[in-house]
RNA sequence: GGUCCUGUAGAGCAGUUUGGAGUGCUCGCCACCCUGUCAAGGUGGAGGUCGCGGGUUCAAGUCCCGUCAGGACCGCCA
């Protein structure tokens, strides 16, 4: 084992079985006592798991038996092999140190198998809650969905960029954006990358970004928050917004392979089935999925320039009926509701050259191909009766030349939510910013 | 922004329809008991202005009005 100045160094709870018959130094949040006459057990909680601790001397069950569950404790004991303790290994002999004062006891059981809190209580109790394993969970599964869009981001060739959060002008025209004292001048919290990965597209060709965005829209649902972390990719020198769809394929599977690979403890626990992503994700254009409703619903959608949830889902059923994919592309969206960025579909200009990506019935990634020539912005501006005053710095880039080009956006916390099946996107948001929450 | 639902002990819930003393359940907490527990078990106990304000009534957790808080769906979005 490890020595530092003679004493053993600290030790995970998962490494004491290797261990066995040696003095190992653990330390974690003491996770629950069980006492009884002659022998007290206490588990111990590190990031790797939990311990089980032995104490059968007087004096140290009482004092045990007084510490409040969560109370940070460094025990120094023999790893002991025994059939009879969880895992087969304990900690026997032990001497306990207090690391933090007694803790307050969590609002509700911290060391339960299952979570009996409700959303509510356990946002109010953010702060120990998420110390609860299926309650962490989540965010494990977050950080290896990043770690897997990294992944995917660099071997492609793109490069990692940190755009302003905050903004001089809306993103999107008609967009409800954040607004803030900025010295004196108004200013907003950008609602998206969007503008400055085109302009660095015209930089490095290929960009991505991970990063929060900003909604002040006031819709307030299981599946929206006012903040979220977007994955961002942009892209230069495309054929069309195929080009594009491509590259999410890619990002999508390794977000899947990576969390499979570095969350499987998270995976396991929660008993999330992993999708498999197709070679090539199935994909609809917008007028036959609106033909599809039409002819195999009850509902027309036709005429309507969007999808809506309900029609997202049924077709996410049929891609699965008619493909065995829970993944499904919807291209080409009516020119109407896009931004005024959009490309249009060549052949068909009142059709843009957009896609979503719905994953088990939600949206989860909008993509597309942009404008491109400085031209075409100052057109797409003067028919939406903008100036283009405001975007100036923004269309300096076309000016100058720039490529066809294109790109999407992820939702992290919507992709973890469908990834786990969680039934409100605040179980997949650490610290959710909403209409009604700003704290803690 | 629209529609609907819910506020009862630290947590999760019954009880409200048909008004009658805060009536109760599961867990936690406290005390004691206990053959190695592992979501331990046993016995006993404490803990409530029934979200808040007003009204009706002899009497309100229960009925009425208002208000605040939370949740679900829709619109919109990722």
């Amino acid at each position: 084992m490890s020595f530092r100045c003679g004493v053993a160094m600290r030790i995970l709870s998962s490494q004491v079985s290797k261990h066995v018959g040696e003095e190992v130094r653990v330390a974690g949040w003491l996770h629950r006592v069980r006492a009884l006459k002659k022998v007290t057990f206490a588990v111990l909680r590190d990031r790797e798991g939990l311990i089980q601790v032995i104490a059968a001397e007087p004096g140290l069950m009482q004092r045990l038996a007084e510490l409040p569950e969560e109370t940070v404790i460094e025990v120094v004991g023999t790893a002991t092999a025994n059939p009879q303790a969880p895992g087969g290994v304990e900690i026997t002999s032990p001497s306990v140190t207090e690391l933090s004062d007694p803790a307050v006891p969590p609002p509700f059981d911290i060391y339960r198998p299952v979570v009996s809190a409700s959303l509510p209580t356990v946002l109010d109790n953010a702060a120990v809650a998420l110390r609860h394993p299926r309650l962490r969970a989540p965010f494990e599964i977050s950080a290896a969905s990043v770690a897997g869009f990294r992944r995917a981001m660099e071997r492609l060739d793109f490069t990692d960029v940190h755009t302003p959060k905050v903004v001089s002008s809306a993103t999107e025209s008609g967009a409800n954006v954040f607004a803030l004292d900025w010295f004196g001048r108004k200013a907003y919290l950008a609602q998206s990358p969007q503008f400055y990965k085109q302009t660095l597209v015209g930089v490095f060709e290929r960009v991505y970004e991970v990063g929060p965005v900003f909604r002040a829209e006031p819709h307030d649902t299981a599946r929206h928050l006012a903040q979220y972390t977007s994955l961002d990719a942009e892209l230069g020198f495309v054929t069309d917004h195929r080009d594009v769809m491509a590259v999410v394929r890619e990002a999508v599977a390794d977000m899947v392979s990576t969390v499979a690979e570095r969350a499987a403890g998270a995976v396991e626990l929660l008993g999330v089935e992993l999708p498999d992503v197709p070679a090539e994700i199935p994909s609809i254009h917008f007028a036959d999925a609106q033909e599809l409703l039409a002819r195999e619903t009850d509902e027309d959608p036709r005429g309507e320039p969007d999808l809506a949830p309900a029609h997202e889902r049924w077709l996410c059923d049929w891609a699965m009926r008619e493909y065995g994919s829970q993944f499904l592309f919807v291209s080409g969206y009516p020119m109407a509701k896009r931004p005024f960025y959009t490309h249009p579909d060549p052949e068909r200009p009142q059709y843009s050259n957009s896609f979503d990506l719905l994953f088990r019935g939600l949206e989860l990634v909008t993509g597309g191909q942009r404008l491109h020539r400085h031209s075409d912005y100052l057109a797409a501006l003067a028919a939406r009766g903008e100036s283009p005053e405001p975007y100036a710095g923004y269309l300096a880039a076309f000016a100058h030349g720039m490529p066809p080009h294109g790109g999407f956006a992820l939702g992290l916390e919507r992709f973890v939510a469908r990834l786990t099946g969680a039934d409100n996107i605040r179980w997949t948001t650490l610290f959710p910013r909403d209409l009604h929450r700003l704290a803690p």
